[in-house]
DNA sequence: AACCGGAACAACCGCCGGATC
DNA sequence: TGATCCGGCGGTTGTTCCGGT
């Protein structure tokens, strides 16, 4: 027997026992009851003592992603995008941390939302999903939207105190810390200023006062005069602009106003941002041209 | 009704670091 | 001190679902 068929032959009476694929409710059963009864941890010798012809790593996957019982399931909510949106800027890619501020929600449940709904946005502009183009596009329309439905959230629950619902967190919020403590660094903002009006001039509307600290902008280096064309203006305007990739943290950058900030029709073009679907994409076309100053669309 | 394509989600893979022997 | 094992992490792939044609 040569000795690849010996390890066939080996592989078969053990290896070729794993199961791999979708779980079944039977295997979800066996593991909720073993984990009940023992505990986590020590998955390769959990997987086989509970009879589960999975490799530890599986069983721990399924455990942690989809039966550990606070696992909170459905769309994540403004409060939660906004907050992954926020943090993804400080931290990058590290999914598990930035799910660690996030109870209920898993790492790879975060790092599908980011790759599902946030890059499938930076793909449909053209344009690069870290490229500073579409954190100025972050920065400027969806996280003061998502602040927007929050605060819509809010008067809605607390309509019979509504008096204080523009400036005050609903309970919801203040459910996690860190959404709390984001919102913190947010009240002094003024909603109407970025959300329901046309966009005020720079000076009026300050990153400081939308976004936290880890996301506030230092001041801008003076911009395109005139720009032939918005993407060209953009894309100029962006080149001059130093961003840091490696921590994904944002360099010198203005404070973002549409001036600064043209995306072309073209960009836009084949674009779902009309959808206003709270789990996908929060503002649609019209709110985003709304946003800018008449005489800048005259491109 | 069938087919197709894209979106969303679940699961796997490879790598790495820490713990243990 | 090196080898091995285990758990964790991020990236990638596979599967299912759903809407459009």
């Amino acid at each position: 027997m040569s000795d690849a068929m010996a390890i066939v032959s080996n592989a078969s009476e053990e290896e070729f026992e794993l199961r791999r694929g979708p779980w079944t409710p039977e295997e979800d059963t066996l593991l909720i009851h073993y984990i009940a009864r023992h505990g986590e941890g020590k998955w390769n010798l959990l997987a086989k003592f509970a009879g589960l012809k999975r490799t530890g790593k599986s069983c721990r996957l399924r455990w942690l992603n989809y039966l550990k019982p606070d696992i909170k399931r459905g769309n994540l909510t403004p409060q939660e995008q906004l907050l992954i949106l926020d943090l993804h800027s400080k931290w990058g890619n590290r999914w598990s941390k930035i799910a660690q501020q996030l109870p209920g929600r898993t790492d790879n449940e975060i790092k599908n939302y980011w790759r599902t709904r946030v890059q499938k946005q930076a793909r449909q502009l053209k344009v690069e999903s870290n490229s500073q183009t579409f954190l100025e596009t972050i920065r400027c329309f969806w996280m003061p939207r998502l602040i927007e439905q929050m605060e819509q959230t809010s008067s809605t629950s607390t309509s019979t105190t509504s008096q204080s619902s523009s400036s005050t967190p609903s309970t919801m919020e203040t459910q996690n810390p860190a959404i709390s403590s984001l919102l913190h660094n947010q009240t002094s903002m003024n909603l109407d200023s970025v959300t329901n009006k046309p966009y005020e001039k720079p000076n009026s509307v300050t990153s400081s006062t939308i976004f936290s600290d880890s996301m506030r902008i230092p001041e801008l280096p003076e911009i395109l005069e005139h720009p032939t064309s918005s993407t060209h203006a953009f894309s100029s305007h962006l080149s001059d602009c130093y961003y840091d990739m490696e921590g994904f943290n944002l360099g010198p950058m203005s404070e973002v106003g549409p001036s600064e900030f043209s995306l072309s029709a073209g960009q836009m073009e084949g674009s779902d941002w009309t959808s206003d679907d709270v789990a996908g994409t929060v503002w649609n076309m019209e709110e985003f041209w709304h946003f800018r100053k008449p005489e800048e669309l005259s491109i």
